[in-house]
DNA sequence: GAGGATACTTTACGCCATAAGGAGATGTCG
DNA sequence: CGACATCTCCTTATGGCGTAAAGTATCCTC
């Protein structure tokens, strides 16, 4: 199932996302809310978390709380608009503060390394939330914190504006990408009650076989394939390490350090 | 909106996507097809161009072709496998080979820079593809065409296997990332006939007012915000220039050179 | 010409998001 | 207290979706 994220009214979600919590409620008539939008995006979450994203139906959420699915839109304009909440939601479980210590300055990368380990097992923690099309920023305001945290991570690299710009992005989206990718294998794993690995030697047998010509029409990549079969293990992992070592680099070529 | 792709059976897209063009067809009764894998496949992406992506249902396609949506089941298993079709159907669209010239080694940067800006002009030119999850590689010949060739353009780095491999997936997502928020910028401006510029300032001027303590809150945040408005012009570009340039020379600290 | 395979259609099912309108609870105001 | 406005939540209905099932017309092989 492949879920094209809704074009909903952005304004609605930032007033929702930003809407200072408790709201005075003063000389309002009428039975007083059983719901909250709180409640609804946790329903909405716990929905994603079992069932996964295309479980996630109105319907489905309402029914959680005992509700039919037309209650929510007492409290939330519309899906596209739960959808922003529950993934700001996710991501406000992002520890809010850089791990204690002195070390930060000068001891950048392991800021910054830890932030994307964070970010990345999050992820994995909520895999649905990569399906969510990431056309469409939410600016929500734990979106906005993970960027700043992000930025303080980065503080005492010293980068220029523009550099630290490209630096931010180019890092958010090896974090989101990779974790894509292997929650998309551990999930077709799951699906198929067969192991992450034995799923990726399915997938290349069938390659394989499909395609005779491969490794002529493909060396390199064939080479890079043998080349990782060699070294076992989580290898998923590896590559996050690896590409994050990479980028981490590459923001340090910046500070003429 | 948001897609969510379908987890679609991944071995019946893959004998598609790499089934032989000309399947001989001796001996077989029944009318002729009237249609095509291609065929179908053209008509749902010239639905995803025109109409994007929410607009791309299995009638729209069979209208397109003159024929009912049912039609369609002839020849494609399915709505998830029609999309890995398409998707990989534009990726085809990249340059088979590098630029010519003899420039190629030594001057892995340019390859790499070139590769990179082809794959975001292509994705561009069909937003719809960031909106189809990538947690799902659709492993078609297009896709690993291009991983190839951005192999063959980082071959003269002379990286070792574990940083190749993640150099390879930190390039490919931050192109895939940094087009879908230009995507979704265009997007959103498009369809409220606004410029680029004007729905961006709208977007922060709205933030601004639900959020009056930003500027305490995400100090760093508003800092790089400023420090951008200073630079006008292309932004989303610019990003994608710098950012990628941060990662070539992460790629370059890892020659040795 | 008979029989079987194939392309395509019609119809139908069970979902989905959500618009519209109604019922009952709760508050304010006379 | 009673009238009324307001608010939550429900029922119902609309128009979509993907696609299963079954029917029809076409064409090839024998």
């Amino acid at each position: 199932m492949t879920v094209y994220a809704g074009q909903g009214d952005a304004h609605r979600s930032l007033a929702l996302l930003w809407g200072h919590p408790g709201e005075p409620r003063t000389g309002r008539s009428g039975p007083k809310p059983g719901l909250s939008v709180d409640a609804i995006v946790s329903a909405g979450i716990a929905v994603a978390d079992a069932e996964g994203m295309a479980a996630l139906s109105m319907r489905a959420v309402g029914e959680r709380l005992g509700r039919t699915a037309m209650a929510l839109y007492t409290y939330v304009p519309g899906k596209a608009e739960l959808l922003d909440l529950m993934h700001d939601r996710v991501l406000a479980e992002l520890p809010a503060e850089l791990p204690p210590g002195p070390a930060q300055f000068d001891n950048w990368r392991a800021a910054v390394t830890a932030w994307a380990e964070e970010l990345y097992a999050c992820y994995l923690r909520h895999p649905w939330v990569l399906q969510v099309s990431q056309a469409r920023p939410v600016l929500g305001p734990a979106e906005l914190a993970a960027m700043e945290h992000l930025l303080t991570a980065l503080q005492p690299a010293g980068l220029p504006p523009g550099r630290l710009r490209g630096a931010v992005a180019a890092l958010w989206q090896f974090v989101r990408g990779t974790a894509a990718t292997t929650a998309d294998a551990r999930g077709a794993a799951a699906a198929t009650g067969v192991t992450d690995e034995e799923w990726w030697s399915t997938r290349s047998a069938r390659l394989a076989e499909l395609a005779p010509d491969f490794p002529r029409r493909f060396p390199l990549l064939t080479a890079l394939q043998s080349a990782a079969g060699a070294a076992p293990g989580d290898e998923d992992r590896d590559a996050f390490r690896t590409g994050l070592a990479v980028l981490l680099d590459g923001v340090a070529a910046g500070t003429g350090a």
